[in-house]
DNA sequence: GGAAGATTGTTGTTGACGACAACAATTGCC
DNA sequence: GGCAATTGTTGTCGTCAACAACAATCTTCC
């Protein structure tokens, strides 16, 4: 089911086809996409709203959605982290930060302690329940990956990986 | 240095490094990732951010983004199609295409045809305008597929394309 | 040592986007 | 002929990226 794209570029071109309307129902998964296929844009849109959409729904139980999740992995990672970093590093921006890190405060998942070195910023720390909860996060986290794993392959997910590595 | 993904989850973890705050001036760059990496999601949602940027920077004079190219090719190579038809084919809510479909109409790239067939729906087509303008579209469009080239590599592009060939 | 400029966290706004819900007009079905 | 389904439209809500402005604080430079 999933060899069936790759070809549609090659079909005979279905333009003028109509006058002013469709004569005959058009079944939508028949409508020819041309120029379309081929750019890596579109194919990687596509691809990325399936993958959330699978992330948010396996961890769905716990209401982890997938950029709180990488907030928390790279605070686990790195304690003490101040919110720039954090920010800098995950490339979102610190003025949305402020915003996720004040959700997962108010679940205790996450604290910020003031910095004593720099009184300007925070250093982050996951609270002890944020720690037992990360854990439990990333056993879900690995149920997607194998979701994943079985919508495109396993040697295509590592190639991918391996692909956009330079991205992480 | 692409080969290293993959392994990730079992490197000695540097947890609790940090008492209360960092004690060193952080890098950003130098931070780690642990089990980010490895997550497909992630990679994807960075590359599909940089992607996106490109497609807008490279289309910025002509003042077209991602979705409304999407859309305009489609109408190009379907002319008459129903705002269904085109919503279901991209993946967009009708609800959605509505306003996309305002903002091309209002600039002369598209008109909505009455159908007599079905007088509830419209036939889309683009204008003689929209031709000439799409035609533009998909020079400017195939430059930032080069951009794309340039940052993976060309046969990781392909590989790409191939691999999420299903997602089109 | 103090003024000038940069950085950090915060608040707010804007716009693109996905997800829903409701609605009128129209069509298809039984 | 009547009732369910479809189509386009309008509206709301929440997520997210991109900016801009601001106070507090740090750094730099004279």
């Amino acid at each position: 089911m999933t060899a069936s794209a790759a070809r549609a570029d090659t079909r005979l071109s279905p333009r003028k086809r109509a006058g002013n309307g469709p004569a005959r129902r058009i079944d939508a998964d028949e409508i020819g996409l041309d120029a379309l296929v081929g750019h890596a844009g579109y194919a990687v849109r596509r691809f990325q709203i399936w993958i959330f959409q699978d992330f948010i729904k396996t961890l769905g139980d716990v209401d982890i959605r997938p950029t709180q999740y990488s907030v928390m992995t790279v605070i686990g990672a790195n304690p003490g982290l101040s919110q720039m970093a954090v920010a800098k590093r995950l490339g979102i921006e610190r003025a949305r930060l402020v915003h996720l890190l004040d959700s997962l405060e108010q679940r205790k998942l996450v604290k910020r302690i003031k910095s004593k070195a720099d009184r300007r910023s925070h250093a982050l720390h996951l609270t002890a329940q944020g720690e037992t909860a990360l854990a439990k996060f990333k056993r879900l986290a690995a149920e997607h990956e194998r979701h994943v794993e079985a919508k495109i392959g396993k040697e295509n997910r590592e190639r991918l990986l391996q692909i956009l590595a330079g991205f992480t």
